[in-house]
DNA sequence: TGCCCGATTAACT
DNA sequence: GTTAATCGGGCAA
């Protein structure tokens, strides 16, 4: 698809989008398009984190890791976790008020053998369910913390149509497990793992 | 300063 | 099911 008929059908997410509630901001990231130098694909996982959350990076004040998340809206807050991993955070809600989504997996469409390089699999379904494995595939590093996100070599494009979307706890935390603040693409087989059966 | 632990993953048994 | 890899933040001393 050429790049002028895909900027017809699918609108960008301007930094407006993320100046709105994490969650709000957090179920609309379902189904939109995430690509990082061409690569990436489309949203299924993703959790919000507000700043009044003790499970949230930014409870308890700044620091020099989270920083990014104290800025304005619509920028990447990339952090390594357990010394190993990166993680790609999406800044929201009105600055200072360090709330971010995270984001946990994605559905791969586009870039697929840059991605299977940098992963060193071929697995499709194992490519980007995780939020350690998105960074991965996607070649997303600490360099590229507070990077904006209207901009190359980020390019996010907003869902079209309308997607079923179940939430429930959050995942690997220990702090305020009890919040349903992970979104889901309904049956999406890209989840990190599954939600649990509606009750 | 020293110690513990985490928004994880992959390779084990 | 269990565990190693690996590092910055938070807190005690």
């Amino acid at each position: 698809m050429s790049r002028l008929t895909r900027d017809r059908l699918h609108k960008r997410l301007a930094k407006a989008f993320f100046r709105r509630s994490v969650h709000d901001v957090a179920p609309d990231l379902i189904g939109a398009t995430l690509l990082f130098n061409g690569a990436g694909g489309r949203i299924v996982e993703v959790e919000a984190y507000h700043h009044t959350d003790p499970a949230a990076h930014s409870y308890r004040g700044a620091t020099d890791r989270n920083a990014v998340m104290f800025g304005p809206p619509g920028y990447a807050y990339v952090y390594r976790s357990y010394g190993i991993h990166w993680c790609l955070n999406f800044v929201c809600e009105p600055k200072g008020s360090a709330s971010a989504v995270l984001i946990r997996a994605i559905e791969p469409t586009a870039g697929l053998a840059a991605m299977r390089r940098r992963r060193g699999t071929s697995e499709e379904r194992l490519l980007c369910s995780g939020p350690g494995r998105v960074c991965a595939a996607l070649g997303i590093t600490s360099v590229h913390n507070g990077l904006a996100l209207d901009a190359p070599p980020f390019e996010l494009l907003a869902r079209t149509g309308s997607v079923e979307i179940v939430a429930g706890p959050r995942i690997g935390i220990t702090k305020a497990v009890e919040k349903p603040w992970r979104y889901g693409l309904k049956g999406s087989r890209f989840l990190s793992k599954p939600f649990a059966a509606a009750v």
